[in-house]
DNA sequence: ACAGCCAGTTCCACAATGCGGAACAATTCG
DNA sequence: CGAATTGTTCCGCATTGTGGAACTGGCTGT
């Protein structure tokens, strides 16, 4: 392939010009050759991605984003691999079917989903989907961690109803997070999904932000029946803490 | 601005799929929704910038050049206020004027000149300008202390004459470059332009990569007449393993 | 040896996205 | 207050990025 993507290569000269040293718009313009415009643009784009961050005098530098990327390039192992075990002894302790996510800014994706091998009725494999930050336990421990421009940026758009018990009012759900901090996990019980029940417990990656959980899920009609709700809420957050220990190293 | 750059977008979910581990296009494609042909034309442009890399068995994984952003972000301070000391020194040192140079793989950029202010007939300003790898003595100091890849990249391409002295032979260039190695520092005398003559000596930055350099340069009617040409070479070189030693930390 | 499968790569018509000049908004300084 | 400077936004337009399909190469099973 001769040429490559322009708007990638774009983006990279304006990093690696950050990468010696704090600068703004009209400085980068005239050292990449680029107009103001385009820079300016490129620079809002790379700052969503947490590439860049601007500072008060409205210069910008390099964002924890690439930190976050370069941690994982140094550490060798993937998260994945790290959380794996601690889900198959999860799934064995429930009974059910474990999931580990991650809140991508937007909504949370499942990054592995470990299914008992022994259930004929189980919750399909939600591996590399999308979902709803506000309705699913995952996000919403992650968002009771995370930081107040984080919730408001997620409260203040449009959520959406999934069933007649998805709770999309923001005040209700701050005091949600609440709970959540105080509880140490998030129960969800047909908010999603009128057949899904699942509770979740936010994960600190190796950043210190707070964009992972671990959850488990069962089909309404028998989960968590049989189980203390309590008592199983401790046992994911304790998953979680033990995961979290060991993506710190 | 409501919508950012979509590629830009794109780029940086790939990253972030790559840093939870190692993985092909098509996985990629199932997990961040792209088509195929997308994530690898992508995957190529990111590969042009270091930002990933390839593997044996054909999967990706996150490039150096990710950890070469993030040195700088965790140095707190930009490689040219580490220099510019030096090269202030450097200047007063030769009453000349000094540059900084980095190598962004094509072509020499000169990140900062400091001009002796005594001089009245002085080279003009370089900062953010590019100059022919080969035809400038940083670009020489850099490729004599770069791999063997490097250097075959450079040497195959159409290397230009700029002036009757411009060297465009590899194997004469090769040679070349052994000399520079032996000597710590490399001369170049009316090769880029007729009326300037200049030394260099090259410096690795912070992932051990030789891509920076520094230069003495003036104008070839005085320039380097009355200076002794191995006493000021040395002089450079000794400059360069200062900024060098200070980059180490 | 051959066919099928699978992974990554390349091509190309097309339209969507990125572009850049110009206007805008905010701040600072004389 | 006006000018200069900086970063931001707008919008018509065409260039760039797209994605389906074909291609290429390697591996496996018959």
């Amino acid at each position: 392939m001769a040429g490559g993507v322009q708007s990638i290569e774009r983006a990279f000269t304006i990093l690696r010009a950050l990468s010696l040293g704090t600068a703004g718009v009209t400085d980068l313009s005239e050292r990449t050759g680029l107009p103001k415009s385009t820079v300016s643009r490129l620079l809002s784009s790379l700052e969503v991605e947490q590439a860049v961050a601007q500072n008060d005098e409205g210069s910008y530098e390099l964002g924890e984003g690439i930190g976050d990327l370069a941690n994982a390039l140094q550490g060798g192992q993937s998260v994945i691999d790290i959380a794996r075990p601690h889900l198959v002894e999860l799934m064995e302790l429930t009974g059910e079917a474990v999931g580990f996510n991650r809140f991508d800014g937007t909504s949370i994706v499942t990054l592995l989903q470990v299914d008992d091998p022994n259930s004929s009725v189980v919750v399909r494999d939600w591996t590399g989907d999308a979902t709803p930050v506000h309705a699913v336990p995952a996000g919403l421990a992650i968002l009771a961690h995370s930081s107040r421009s984080v919730q408001n940026t997620v409260l203040s758009g449009e959520l959406q109803s999934f069933t007649a018990r998805t709770m999309v009012d923001p005040a209700q759900l701050r005091e949600r997070f609440d709970q959540i901090r105080s509880d140490g996990y998030a129960w969800v019980f047909q908010e999603f999904a009128d057949d899904i029940n699942s509770v979740a417990a936010a994960i600190a990656d190796r950043s210190g932000r707070t964009t992972l959980a671990v959850h488990v899920h069962g089909p309404s009609f028998r989960f968590p029946d049989g189980l203390d709700q309590d008592e199983l809420g401790l046992k994911v957050a304790a998953t979680a803490e033990r995961i979290e220990a060991q993506l710190r190293g």
